[in-house]
DNA sequence: ACAGGAATAGACCGATTGGTCCAGCGTGCG
DNA sequence: CGCACGCTGGACCAATCGGTCTATTCCTGT
């Protein structure tokens, strides 16, 4: 399934993001894992000697990056901040009709832990990595740094508000028309 | 834990939609079920006989009129959108704190299930119903239905994103902030 | 008082879970 | 060459998973 050629290590890390996001951290066994990146359980437990909680760090964090490479071009090209975030939203809405990206990777893959404060922290840090990076460009485009802070995470919420919405719906217009009034 | 003197069934209910919403639909076992319910495996197959999945259906409805309670409290009173939207959040970032409610139990308990048609319908169908109640009270205060629509699925969202973003951050003061800008 | 269904109680089941462990493979360096 | 080590492959494990089944108790209507 996963791209074959890539270095097992990122086999994992890869499939990790995809499964633990479509079907949450507890939705997973490591025998689903495994056999979409193809690779034995001893592989695992040398590249992630904590086995499945480490492996979904790593995922959330690949998964965090691919968003910030969205936000960045998204915005780079944006003369305004509502340009930015519209274009986002529509980048977005596409991948949820294509890839089926249809729900915010973090939360599903470290909220669902067990109740472990590691998974928590890593959210909140890959969070304000998103919204400090909508603020720099909000910053950039002219807005004044309190405005561009609740702009920032105004937005943030709208996107994830929208992945729900969209998600239940079966329907990616609402993350579309979002930025309409904003 | 959960309180006596109730009935078997909804103390199942009780316990599950606590449960579920803490730790997600795969991260409850059955074991925990009934023991925060104190009843036995046959009581609940005796209610509920398609088990967990029957339960998670019976929890995210008795949590959506919850909310939807709540709703209909905050805009009962309120003499604009605004004011309605405003108290409801205020009332949210209170229970937050006190209860520990943190994430939509819909999302946590529906969204986690083994990619069930049933539970995306029904978790839509919960959601239509809160975006519907905000929707009537917004029309009764003298928004056209149009406008209704678009403020009702706009409060939605930036719920759902403010219970993410608080949770992250184990602060609700975002949700408290969040209709400053409506 | 008694019959009979509703509800409770929990032993039991096969499947699956995350995790451990070690034997063997492959490759690059001395 | 040969040894060392990063990595692979998978057998194996105890614990837990959701679910079934039957025996018993409780409650209600007659």
């Amino acid at each position: 399934m996963t791209e074959r050629a890539l270095p097992t290590k990122d086999r994992l890390i890869l499939s990790a993001a995809t499964l633990f996001r479509t079907r949450g951290y507890h939705g997973v066994g490591l025998a689903d894992l495994l056999a979409e990146a193809k690779a034995p359980k001893g592989s695992l437990y040398h590249h992630f000697p904590n086995g499945k909680s480490d492996l979904a760090m790593a995922a959330a964090t690949w998964a965090s990056d691919e968003m910030l490479r969205l936000i960045a071009t998204s915005f780079d090209g944006a003369g305004t901040f509502k340009d930015g975030a519209t274009t986002l939203c529509y980048k977005l809405a596409k991948l949820f009709d294509i890839t089926g990206w249809d729900t915010c990777p973090i939360a599903a893959t470290l909220f669902e832990g067990p109740d472990n404060e590691d998974f928590r922290a890593h959210a909140n840090h890959i969070y304000e990595g998103w919204i400090a990076e909508v603020h720099d460009h909000a910053a950039r485009l002219g807005l004044s740094a309190e405005d561009a802070q609740a702009k920032s995470e105004h937005l943030f919420m709208l996107i994830q508000g929208g992945w729900i919405l969209a998600r239940a719906r079966r329907n990616s217009d609402v993350i579309r028309q979002m930025t309409d009034r904003l």
